[in-house]
DNA sequence: GTTCATTACGTTATGTTATAACATAATGAA
DNA sequence: TTCATTATGTTATAACATAACGTAATGAAC
C-alpha cells in the first residue's frame, strides 16, 4: 500500500491530500478507507519517502537524493506546483538562531509561497 | 469580536485552534459559531495582529513590535509554548535562494519544532 | 430623516482533514 | 503448530474549515 501510495505521490508535482489520494486509488481500492492511506503516508514520510506540507495539508513525494534531511518547498500559488530544495546552510543557520535562546530544534518546516518561474512569466509586467 | 478573539489568543503562549478559542468564548458568547470566529481570525492574520501555524492548524497572537513582516515561529513540542522571533536576515536569504531558480516568494512558513529552553533542562541528560 | 451601501455577525448546513477503537488476515520465526 | 508481528479492513467519530444565506447596526448622501 506504502508503494501505490508513494506512486500516486509521485506522478504530480502538486501536493496531493490524504483523500486525493484515496480517490485516485479508489478505482484499484474499491473499499480502500482514510486510515488505510493515512497509515501509509506516515509510514513513508516518516521513512522521509514522503514529506507533509504542512501548509497545505497535503503530502508530496520526496524527490531528492538524500530523504533524510530538512527540506525546504517552494509552492506556486497558482498552479500549485512543488518543488522541494535541500539548503543544509540555512537549515543550520535556523537552528542555529534558535539555539541562541536555548531552543533545540528538531523539525524545520520551511515553505515558501510565491509563484514558480513559469507562472510568474505569465503574470503581465506592471 | 476581533478583539476578543484576539485577547484570547494573547492570554495564552502556546498556539489555540480555533474551536479551541470558540470554547473559551463560549461563556460570553453562548450563540458564537466556528464561521464568526474564523472571520475575526482571517482580518487579524491578514492585519498581522495574528498568525496561523500551519503545523498546528492553530494560531497565536502576534507579539512583536511590527507586525508587517515575516516571523519565525519556535513551537515546543512538549510544553507547546510559542515563540516569534524576527529574523529578517535568514527570510531575505531563503528568498534570494528561491530567486535562483526564478521563483518570486510573497510569503514565509518557518516553523521550528523541538524542545523549548526550560523543557529542554527537564530532559535528563543520557 | 429616509435611503442605501457597507460591515459585522448569526444560522444552518456541509465539506474536508484526521484519528480512535477494534477486527481480521497474512507472514514468518520459535 | 503456535504465537508474535505487521498490515490492512471496518466503523465511527473527532477536529478543522467554509458555503450560502439572512439580519441588524452603522453612517454617508441625498
Amino acid at each position: 500500500m506504502q508503494t501505490e501510495v508513494l506512486a500516486v505521490l509521485a506522478a504530480k508535482d502538486c501536493a496531493l491530500s490524504a483523500y486525493d489520494v484515496i480517490k485516485q486509488l479508489r478505482s484499484s481500492y474499491p473499499q480502500i478507507a482514510p486510515t488505510t492511506v493515512y497509515r501509509a503516508l506516515a509510514a513513508l514520510t516518516e521513512r522521509g519517502q514522503a514529506h507533509r506540507l504542512e501548509s497545505q495539508n497535503a503530502f508530496v513525494a520526496c524527490n531528492c537524493d538524500r530523504p533524510d534531511h530538512a527540506a525546504i518547498f517552494s509552492v506556486c500559488t497558482d498552479c500549485g506546483a512543488v518543488d522541494e530544495s535541500p539548503a543544509p546552510a540555512i537549515v543550520a543557520d535556523l537552528s542555529d538562531l534558535m539555539k541562541e535562546t536555548g531552543f533545540a530544534a528538531t523539525r524545520h518546516v520551511i515553505e515558501i509561497h510565491g509563484l514558480c518561474a513559469s507562472c510568474d512569466a505569465d503574470v503581465p509586467p506592471l
